[in-house]
DNA sequence: TGTACATCAGTGAACGCGCGTTCACTGATGTAC
DNA sequence: TGTACATCAGTGAACGCGCGTTCACTGATGTAC
């Protein structure tokens, strides 16, 4: 698309994606509409054309923040799915890998910034789909005996939340040194995943 | 102590304490030099009498934070020796009531906002003291066959990342309604506490 | 017991800053005829 | 094909705001003699 030096073409795209930069590069405190307006090279006012207010692009980032999480799991699962236990190790370690590589967007997306999440359709289409897809994981382990049966969703909630709580208290630089330097971070999260392991295993 | 009206007499106390409620009431964008020092009833630059900069205050609050985290485990703790099984789950539940009555206070203390915090001693003090408790809760656990023999350390990360975890999607509101409608909150994080268990427990 | 003085813990004006948002506007684009 | 006009997506000045921090200051307190 040849640009214009007025309009812009897509700059609602160009604003989620200097959004997603600055957070990258700079912290959530830098993420500010002028900021986002600044990297995209358009005036301070410009964004309101395209979202109504600071949350609205905030809603975006994050969405967006949770449509990629959701692709990396499903490449994950995709590539796992003839064994039950790399399946739980290889789509936990991708949720870490992903808060690792984009601490500023997962915090954004979890650490309650979004004030409304339940006005925004999108966000909400997005959060539920990455539950979906951890739900069929589950099952698979369930069914592959690496985790043991009952209800999934409980089950995923078992092993959502410790994944979720592991990268973040890592993140947080929380646990103690000497554990750290025991083990590589993927490991640790493997041996904590496996203490959810059903007794009866089948080694997939 | 009589307060004379110019000398405060405690007002480094004064600022944490206010600051815990500002937190409480407020939220965490509500937490300033100045409003904590207007809810002191001091000017807005006496402040720095007790604090180098707004870094300082925050380490002391979530500082404190912690230390009152630890006084309800250790409470919590001491009251379940008697049962293995009762241990782990009235701690982790006393851990998920903390961040659920304190929640901005628990956000703080755990969202990075603090940005250097090996710059202050007695807050890492804090923070250790909490997992070495843990880790007591953990042998004990171990010793009365409800969770897994193993590395204690690696037993306990895996123990404190699913409740952390559990209790910080909880807050974003980030499971879905389908499964929060079926049980208490306490139940399932026992739920998920109890797929941590081993298989061979001696029901504590 | 009284006085001089250092020290400490406050005050309040001032600084510069960047923010979110509004508003009147204007340049570019698309459509009806 | 050309023109009038509505609509859309930008601009840039302006608003009020509250923040963190600094600074010269002053009132209260404690100590030495």
């Amino acid at each position: 698309m040849e640009k214009s030096s007025y309009h812009h073409g897509d700059l609602k795209q160009a604003l989620i994606t200097a959004g997603m930069k600055i957070l990258k590069d700079e912290g959530i405190q830098a993420l500010t509409l002028r900021s986002v307006a600044r990297a995209s090279g358009v005036s301070h006012s410009a964004p309101y054309a395209h979202f109504s207010d600071k949350q609205a692009l905030l809603a975006d980032i994050s969405r967006q923040g949770f449509e990629e999480l959701f692709d990396q799991l499903s490449r994950t699962t995709a590539e796992n799915r003839h064994s039950p236990t790399a399946l739980l190790i290889e789509t936990g370690w991708t949720y870490a890998q992903f808060a690792l590589s984009e601490p500023n967007c997962f915090k954004l997306m979890f650490s309650g910034i979004l004030e409304d999440q339940h006005a925004y359709p999108e966000f909400m289409e997005a959060v539920q789909k990455t539950f979906h897809l951890l739900v069929e994981v589950v099952q698979i382990c369930q069914s592959g005996k690496v985790l043991r049966a009952g209800p999934v969703d409980d089950c995923a909630i078992a092993v959502w939340s410790l994944v979720h709580g592991f990268i973040s208290l890592y993140l947080e630089q929380q646990f103690p040194g000497r554990v750290l330097e025991k083990y590589q971070l993927k490991n640790l999260l493997e041996k904590a995943l496996l203490m959810l392991e059903s007794g009866e295993n089948s080694t997939g």
